[in-house]
DNA sequence: TGTTAGCACTCTATGTTGTTGAGTGCTAAT
DNA sequence: ATTAGCACTCAACAACATAGAGTGCTAACA
């Protein structure tokens, strides 16, 4: 692959990710001055399609690049699109001031993703590590209701409302609750089932209808790990991207974003331990999602992998700004994260 | 308005609705049997027209109905269509089933509606009444860390981490717990500002730090009144009607669904104190929704209305259906929410 | 007087055909 | 190795023709 082919490679992609048209050889003379005839461009187009690396929609068109081709810029050609300042400065000043807590810190990472993009942004919810048992409070609320709530150690909250026998004073609650707090402190879920459970029946064996409440809530809390949600941003956004001048595909592509379950896999699955991973067309394991294009990358809290963010697009993506933008916003929620829960230490 | 004419509107707009293809006299004639030839129908059709209840896409085109059209059928030929045994069998359960938390509530409220009506469904959160101070709790989590939880007498709870001094143990923050809540047990947001605050602070002066952002999240959660969220479901289920075989009516229409306010408006504004509200076409207010149609109604927790659900959908909607699902889920819906508040009473 | 058959007319939707222009591949000259 | 020239291909577009659905009107009919 000598030079001169890379730079013509080059500008058929730059070309068709700009225009969404097939790039003929005179566009190329004329817009990327390679200094040499559109004829010659012909004949280095030719030797390109043989390689693989672009194709022709029909015959008297211009060319496209192929997977392939996409593949070969993306690993030797692009050169990664760093953010403006400005645009950096846009993304710590929306964190700053919008988000108080863990929900609306991936909610705004995916709306930022889409809006610098302009493609559709994936986000799945952090494993929030350890997650063992730190609090329990029990809230009489009504005569006969009262509110279980149990707070994890890092930093979630569950609650619950359920019935009461009558004749348990809110005071009785309270000392129910400091007894809890005392056998509970920092238990595992194993430690709880095994041996404390027993214990503390015996202990408060007469309360025994609010124990069972409270303990199925602990029991969930633990088991939940704040199920794998995956938040989307900017669907509605991709839309103008001109592949999608035809219902069809907006439909398709609008009913793949329903398939929860196929966008974790797909998020979960492409990013590895580190690092901003790529995958084009078929690349993508998953059949229904071979004509697009995944950026992803995993963000990590505590030094380990807590979940990933990723944008969806056309295979005709541009990949340098997009790999770019998942690079920064990735360890820029790492540390927005790790700041939220571990305490924003002045 | 004669009898025959009002079997002909009505199979003109049971047949539109029922095709999306403008109706013409031989169509009716055959399939509705009103023992006239097309001929009549054509003159009853000509006299319809004139009076404004169908119009004419082009000259050569059978009819369709005006708005007006529609609304004469809401309002004196429709006859309600109550759910199926199954149908109703089948929310039950889900709601059963599926349901532990208010928002999951709202949620699988709006996922029904447009499940059961292939349009779009929208509900409003509830206003949860009163919201008055419950039960407050600080929580130590790291040395430096402190979690406060604030619970709210109508169920809401809301936490927050913040930093913590040193030098403050777990039992400090107990205490602290015990004597704000016995200070503020069933204040109101007034209460507090004008009377309580200050005896307080000189009471417990010495944790002023945490005081501050006890007081900062209670206020918080006072002002916040669970701020009106708008759910919404089935958008992509509603593309599958005909009227979107267009990129461009897919656009706008995108477009409106995610300008949030406008949708709570257009609910909040809608629907009045009770029952069932029908707004079709130009009868919205908000501009840009004037092609559609709104079937809305409020449900009620406590007797009071609480909040809004309705279903988006084309002019060309199938009224007695939505109406019938609309009124059953708010009725549904209120129950499901005051069993969850007031507890479920066996 | 209300109903109906018949018919001319209208207009969209669909298909056909011709034309244009962008772009190619090949060849021969430089 | 590069390039000008040229014949060729094919999608896109426009112009035109055709078919058919549906109407409104008129005149005949019960």
């Amino acid at each position: 692959m000598d030079d001169r082919k890379q730079k013509v490679l080059l500008a058929i992609i730059q070309d068709y990710v700009a225009t969404a048209e097939p790039v003929g050889s005179r566009t190329i003379a004329k817009k990327y001055k390679l200094g040499v005839s559109p004829a010659t461009i012909r004949n280095e187009m030719a030797d390109l399609e043989d390689q693989g690396f672009i194709e022709q929609p029909h015959a008297s068109a211009g060319r496209i690049p192929s997977e392939r081709g996409y593949r070969y810029y993306v690993d030797y050609l692009m050169i990664k699109q760093e953010l403006t300042r400005k645009e950096e400065d846009m993304i710590r000043r929306e964190y700053e001031t919008k988000v108080k807590e863990i929900g609306q810190v991936i909610q705004m990472t995916s709306q930022l993703l889409s809006q610098l993009t302009c493609y559709t942004a994936m986000v799945l919810t952090p494993r929030l590590g350890s997650s063992n048992f730190k609090h329990i409070q029990l809230v009489s609320m009504h005569p006969t209701q009262a509110m279980i709530i149990v707070v994890m150690d890092n930093g979630v909250v569950h609650n619950r409302m359920t019935e009461m026998p009558e004749g348990i004073s809110a005071s009785d609650m309270e000392t129910l609750s400091r007894v809890l707090n005392a056998k509970l402190q920092g238990a595992t879920i194993e430690d709880i089932k095994r041996t404390l459970l027993k214990e503390i029946y015996s202990e408060l064996g007469k309360h025994r209808r609010i124990l069972d409440m409270a303990m199925e809530l602990i029991q969930d809390s633990l088991a939940l790990r704040t199920g794998d949600k995956i938040y989307l941003g900017g669907v509605f956004n991709m839309l103008n991207q001109p592949e999608f001048h035809d219902v069809e595909k907006i439909k398709t592509m609008l009913s793949i974003m329903e398939q929860e379950k196929l966008l974790c896999d797909l998020l979960a699955g492409e990013s590895r331990e580190e690092g901003v991973t790529v995958r084009i067309g078929n690349e993508i394991k998953q059949r229904s999602i071979r004509d697009y294009s995944v950026v992803a990358a995993p963000y990590v809290l505590g030094g380990r992998k807590a979940g990933s963010v990723g944008v969806l697009g056309p295979t005709r993506m541009e990949y340098a700004k997009v790999i770019g933008v998942v690079d920064f916003m990735t360890r820029n929620l790492s540390q927005v994260l790790e700041r939220m829960i571990q305490g924003r230490g002045k």
